[in-house]
DNA sequence: ACGTTTTACGTAGGCCGTAAATATC
DNA sequence: GATATTTACGGCCTACGTAAAACGT
């Protein structure tokens, strides 16, 4: 099944360009980069990146996903906007005065 | 973190309104839902069900969050078609002569 | 009293970090 | 030879299913 962390861990290593990058930025091993990447691939059945030990290079199909995964990541935080700003249950007790 | 079993599982719930019925539809037990939507109302800090027992109905928080889960939902698809249609890379061996 | 949701318990699978190996420049 | 990606190993955490309890109709 393909995972949000699968998305934003991509989306990371194509800004970045690089495995080591992302996981500095995601503040996660290399190693866990690397095999994030590689579920992914194996989940979409398609390969992402061409990566020659010292260069990472979007695909065509990797260009195609990284705008649909930025998006897919966007609509994600969208629910949590949504859910924020929408007015709880007429009567709900557990969020008693917070909205004037 | 939000994820997508979350948001399937949640809209699943909603469509369905019963816990019983999406954990049927979902191949699942009913407390693996139950658990799955404590713990998205607990991420999102909202409420998304009223809850007794014999009633499931969405809060408002629960309609306008339904609204963006199942966009989030479609875009993840979207994900996989992209990477589907995209042609690979212009020289990728391991996909051989899949493309005419 | 029945049906549905929730909690408790124990188990299985996945993810991550550390460490070692591999490959490219 | 140095840097960057990949693989191996061990541990932790999470998610699930089964079973039992709680709640409302």
């Amino acid at each position: 099944m393909v995972d949000l962390r699968h998305l934003s861990t991509f989306v990371a290593v194509a800004e970045e360009g690089s495995f080591s990058g992302a996981a500095t930025r995601l503040r996660m091993a290399q190693s866990a980069v690397s095999r994030t990447i590689r579920d992914l691939e194996r989940d979409l059945g398609k390969q992402l990146f061409d990566r020659s030990t010292h260069h990472v290079a979007l695909t065509q199909a990797g260009h195609a996903t990284l705008d649909s995964a930025r998006t897919a990541l966007a609509a994600v935080d969208t629910v949590r906007l949504t859910a924020g700003d929408a007015g709880d249950c007429i009567r709900c007790p557990h969020d008693g005065a917070k909205k004037p």
